[in-house]
Parts: C-alpha cells; sequence; structure tokens
DNA sequence: TATGAATGAGTATTCATTCAT
DNA sequence: GATGAATGAATACTCATTCAT
C-alpha cells in the first residue's frame, strides 16, 4: 500500500510526515492544502501523489501512524503490576503528559482527526477510533484489583465515572493551555488537583 | 454592528438566518458556500455582505444568535423551585432533549461550529463558548440545597464529577447516534441508564 | 440556462465564442484549455463558469450556436422552386462553399465535435447530430420531382448513392485542402468534376 | 529506429503492443496513459521510453504495426481469380466483416487513431492512411474484367460512385452499432441491403 | 538493459469578496 | 438599498518524460 514511501531513507520520511501532520493539525483535513505541505517537506507536487495516490489516503495513513507511536510509547510505559486502580491512572496520567511534551504536534493531529468534521473522511476516522479504544479499554484496566471498590454499586458505572472525571479534566486544561497567552502548562497545580480528586474519589467508591 | 441586518423586517431576517444555518449545520464553515445560502435565502450577493461584511461576522453573529435562542429556552424552563440537584439534572436532561428535538438544525449548527476546525472561527468559537458555560454554570446550580452532601468533600469538585459524567454520558449517546443506520435514539434505554447512574451518585455523596 | 451569457453585449459574447470556437476547434474537446480561452478572450476565469457552468455545457452551447448559425444560413438560401434534384444539389453545394470560406471555424469546430472521441460529449453530440440530419434531411429533398427517375430502382436508395457519392468527394476535397500546402481550394476543378458526375448519375438513374 | 524494441523476444513484444493497443484504443490518444501501459505490460516506466523514445512515436509505431497486420491479413484473402466487381466486392466486404470480428481491438485502435482530434499525431495519421488507401485501391481492383461496364461513362468515376455508397453504408452501420444498446450488429439485414444496392448499382453501370 | 522515484507545468472548477450600476 | 457580473488565487490531482542507480 504505502510501500514506496516505507522504502524511502528515514530523514525524507519524517520530513514528509512532520510537515503533513502540521498542516492538517493546524488547518484540519478540509483547509489543509496539499501544496503546503510539499512546499514545506521540499519535495515535488507529484510525489507526494506518487506515495500515497491521494489526499484522504494520506490522511488516513498519518492517522494510522500517529496512533501506533502514541499507542506503543503510550502501552509500553504502564506498569502492570501496578493493582491499585487510583496508582494506576496517576502513572498513566504521568506518562501522558511527558507523551504529550514530546509529541504535541501528534496529539493535536489526532485530536483534530478526531474532530474533524469532513465528511470525507469522518466515517473512516471514527471506524478506526472505537477499534482503538475498544483494544486500549483493556489494557489500562488489566489486572487491577477490583476488591478494594465498594460492591454496592455497578462496577462498569463507577468507573465509567472515575474515567470521565479526569478526560473532562484533561480537555479542561487543553482548553486552558490553547486561551492562555504563553502556551505554558501549570503541571504543579494540575498535579495537587489531580490528588484532589484522588482522594474525593476514593472516599466515594472504596470500602 | 449588524444594525442594518436587524433593521430589517422580520420576515427577511429569518429567511436568511434559516438558510444560513441551514448551509452551515450541513456542511461546517469552510464548506458553507455564500452562493448557496444567497440562492435559498433568495437575496442577492452583495446584500449578504452589505449586512454582514464578510462570512466570518456572519456566522459568528449566527452563532451569538443561536446559543441566545437556545439559552433563553433553557434557562426559562428550569424549575428553580425544586432544591434538589439531581431532581434539578434530571430535569434539565429532559428540558434539553426536548429543545434537541425541536431545534434539530439550531444544536447541529452549534455542535458544528463548536467542532469546527476551521482556524478563521476557532478561536473566537471557542472563546464565546467558555463565556456561555461560566454563565450557564451558576444558573443550573442556582438555590441548590447543598446540605444533603457530605461534608468531608470539597463541594465543587463533586459537582464537576457529577456534570462530568452527564456530559460525557451525553456525548457518547450523540456518536452512537451519528454511527447508527437509523440516527434513531433510543430514549428510554438513556432514561434507565441515568436513572442508574443517578442511585450510585447519591450513594457516594449524600450524606 | 445560459441566459446570462446570452445578456451580454454583442461584442463580447462574440470575442468568448470566438476563442471557445477556435481553441475547440483546434484541439479537440478534451485538449483544448479554459485556460487558453479565457486568455484569448480576455475574460477572468471565473466569469466562463459563471456563463457556463463547466466545461461541456459550454462545449455543448457552442455546437448547438454554431448548427443554428449553418443551418439558419443554409436552408434559407436554397431554391425551393428548383424542382431537379441535381439543380438543386448543385446549388446546395454553392451555397455550401460560401458559408465554408465565410465561416472556415464554425465548420471546422463542428466537424471535430461530431468526430471528437471524448466519452464525456460523444453521446450528447451524437443524439444532437441526429436530430440535425433527420430535420434537414428532408428540407433538401422538399418539392422535389421525382418522377424523372428510372421507376425500376429503389428511389431511397438511388438518393443515398448520390448523396453518399457527394458527401464523400466533399470530405476527399476538405482532406486535400487540409494537407496541401497553400490550404488553397481549386473551385474551378472541383466545378468542373461535379458536373461530370452529375452527367454520370443521370444517365445513370434518370429515366 | 525500433530496433532497439524489435530485437526483444516476441513474448515481450507482443506484451508491450497488446497492452498499449488496448490503452490506445479504449481511449484515445491524448486520454491513453504510459501508466496504464507499462502496468498491463509488466515493464518498468522508463523501458518504454528507452524503446520507443516518446508517447507519439509509440503511437505511430503501433499505427503501422497495425496497418501492416490487417492489409496482409486482407489482401492475401482476396479471390484475385474472381473478375466481376461486385462479386469481388461482396467477397471483400465477407473478409472485413470476419477480420473485424476477429481482431476487434485493433480495428478499433485503427478507427480512433484516424477520427483522433490531437494535434500532435493527426497530420501524420492522415497522412499515412492517404498513403494506405492508395496502395489498396489499386489491389482491389486488380483484374477486374471492366468490359462489363458501360462505355459510355469514366469507369474511374463510376468506381468512386460504387466504391462512395459502400463506404458511408459501412460508416452508418459502424455509428448504428455505437449507438444500439447492445452493441449488436445485424448481418442478416446488412446483407440484403447490400444485394439490393449491387442489383440498382448493376443496373446503372452494367451494359 | 532496466528501474521507478522525481519533476512541475498542466487541468477544470470554486469561492469570498468587490464594485459599477 | 440592492444587484449580480467580475475577479483571480486557490484547490486536488495527472502525466509524459528524465535520470541516477
Amino acid at each position: 500500500m504505502f510501500s514506496k514511501f516505507l522504502n524511502l531513507d528515514q530523514e525524507k520520511q519524517d520530513r514528509i510526515i512532520n510537515a503533513a501532520i502540521k498542516e492538517f493539525a493546524l488547518k484540519g483535513y478540509d483547509n489543509a492544502s496539499t501544496n503546503e505541505i510539499v512546499k514545506e517537506a521540499g519535495i515535488s507536487k507529484g510525489l507526494l501523489f506518487h506515495y500515497f495516490g491521494n489526499k484522504k489516503q494520506m490522511f488516513l495513513f498519518l492517522f494510522d501512524h500517529c496512533c501506533k507511536i502514541i499507542a506503543d510509547e503510550f502501552y509500553i510505559k504502564i506498569n502492570l503490576q501496578e493493582k491499585d486502580l487510583f496508582n494506576r491512572i496517576r502513572g498513566a496520567i504521568l506518562i501522558k503528559t511527558e507523551l504529550l511534551n514530546q509529541y504535541p504536534n501528534l496529539f493535536k493531529f489526532i485530536e483534530e482527526a478526531y474532530l474533524d468534521e469532513s465528511s470525507e473522511i469522518k466515517i473512516e476516522i471514527e471506524k478506526k477510533v472505537k477499534e482503538l479504544n475498544d483494544i486500549n479499554f483493556g489494557k489500562i484496566y488489566d489486572g487491577i484489583d477490583f476488591s478494594k471498590f465498594r460492591s454496592d454499586m455497578d462496577i462498569k458505572k463507577v468507573l465509567k465515572i472515575i474515567t470521565s472525571t479526569f478526560e473532562k479534566l484533561g480537555e479542561e486544561e487543553m482548553n486552558k493551555v490553547k486561551l492562555s497567552p504563553s502556551h505554558q502548562i501549570d503541571y504543579e497545580r494540575i498535579q495537587v488537583e489531580i490528588e484532589e480528586y484522588f482522594e474525593i474519589l476514593m472516599k466515594a467508591f472504596y470500602k
């Protein structure tokens, strides 16, 4: 499928991938210009289409590529020895924060891709995201000691409440960053806040 | 700002607003065509720009307009006599569901606007949404009897957990609808599920 | 349909029509460049599409336009008082030769259009040509005195032989012109040759 | 000129020729893609240009090649013992019909080539066609007994009338086939019609 | 001889915006 | 106020041809 592209030397591949991710992350699918991508990557018009066929295929390739990098980096670092859910989440948040600093464009690209309204790619991306979630959902709860939880509540719904809380917090922090003039993240405040939520949730849901 | 437009007779205003909302809701900001809007509204090309200056200003005007309609309709219907938070939320969900059926285009437009990646409008819309949420947040908790809650937890964080849960549930249901072939909403199942979450959250956070 | 275009002042219409006919006649449908047409006509890119919608519609408009001109000019000049078939054909050939000199591009355009292999327009053009022929076939034989012909032959087939002969002669002369370096037509030689064919055909098919 | 190509083993030559003829016959000169040809032929892009220099030269080579095949097959089968013109034509029509079934792509290619409007090849193809006709014209009338014809008419012009008739009939049948939904040829009806024309032409031009 | 990556000018069409009327 | 003709840069994508390997 993309063997032509994957046979390129790493430096050129990276140049093209980074140029494309940047453009898509900044402008969304429809507004991203293949012209800008080739200009940024320093390759000719035709070459891009020689590698990827068309814009859509290029986009979907990039999406898969980014998912793979993040998934690999993320799930490899999760400590499966940790049996306590909140410790596990504490660790996951730490890892995610590190990755977010390491690959800011990559995360932005995936986030934008997920929200992109362009009908051309919407359905495919949603399918991919669903598959991804199904796979990953399992991993993060793998080996957790659920006996610590109150037995008078549906454990699945309790987990949903906990993850909803941290996902919403994450989204809010992302928005704060975008809207703040310095685009700086106040890690210390966030850390403290998270611990406060941990405390409440443990009081609420642990035996 | 838009005084020229607002001085038009109501019928013409409505024709233009409805045409524009429909186009933006269907195609998103970038793909929406001013051509289609004027055709649908039965006015001339030049007139649209005479009223709104440009596409971006027209879009932002529409966004404000829709927010106002929905906010008005939403908050007017909330029963402020209801002091119990979960009953209040139960009522709010009901009202929102009704409005969603009543103004599908309006909601769709706002949703699309919120997700729209077009760099031209993104920042402005996000700012407006934040302001809107800040205003509304207060109203929904107005007059609630917080004495029912456990006193060993920060009440603000508990509220955040509760709202996060229902917002995430709402988002998931919206996605389910989009991905389902019939685009039908299973209100009964949702109702039951919400009640189950109410039960858990009351056990967890009420005295 | 093309009312926008037809409301233009005649001079501009002509400039655009002539530029387009020239380009299509020279290069065929597929190879004709809308870029070249607007450059030659001295109008902007968008305007062409404002008038005609797309390349195909422009082409079909031009085809109809050319057919109309030729048909009008051709059939209006035929002398319907002339009852003798060969005299009638003699007259028609004269008229056609004059028109060919008057509108060389027009004729070339129609001829090319008829032969154009481009799948986009082939079917439509063929349909139009068929309709045209059906209408015109009648006119040229209108009021002819067929009692002069031998009665032991199917008159329709005899007419087919006669028209085939002159059509083929016409095609051959067209080719000769194209291939000759001077692109000059030797009218006198052709005149003489035609008369010789008349003589033979009259001997063969008249009583 | 094409010695590099002609030194290839027959199998590879055929693979390339067939791929190219198919592509040109299907899409015409301009729309034919060298990419498709090399893909179908299973050779590399560069090799095609190594053999033929460029698209135009390849096309002209193919045209010559096809003409040669058809001419060889056609003229070898003509019964030169048959001295009667109409019997000879009868035979020729039969042979041509057979060849048309045997080599549909080849014929289609030549036909398309002849009609192709692409200015790049038009002039060259027309010259070749003229040469071809001059050569063949002689052969088909070789050894015919012209004493059967009326002596009060120029025999060359009579022959022109006869051939024009059948050529036009052939063109019309080709068009009918193209426009008919089934693309089926009604051989029986054609046979009958041809015989009726034979009868008329014999009455008209035989002593 | 054989490969296929690389080029870049070319294509039709769209679209927000302007401006003379 | 109201019109809609006019603009031209922008879009994704194609394709014959070249050339380093």
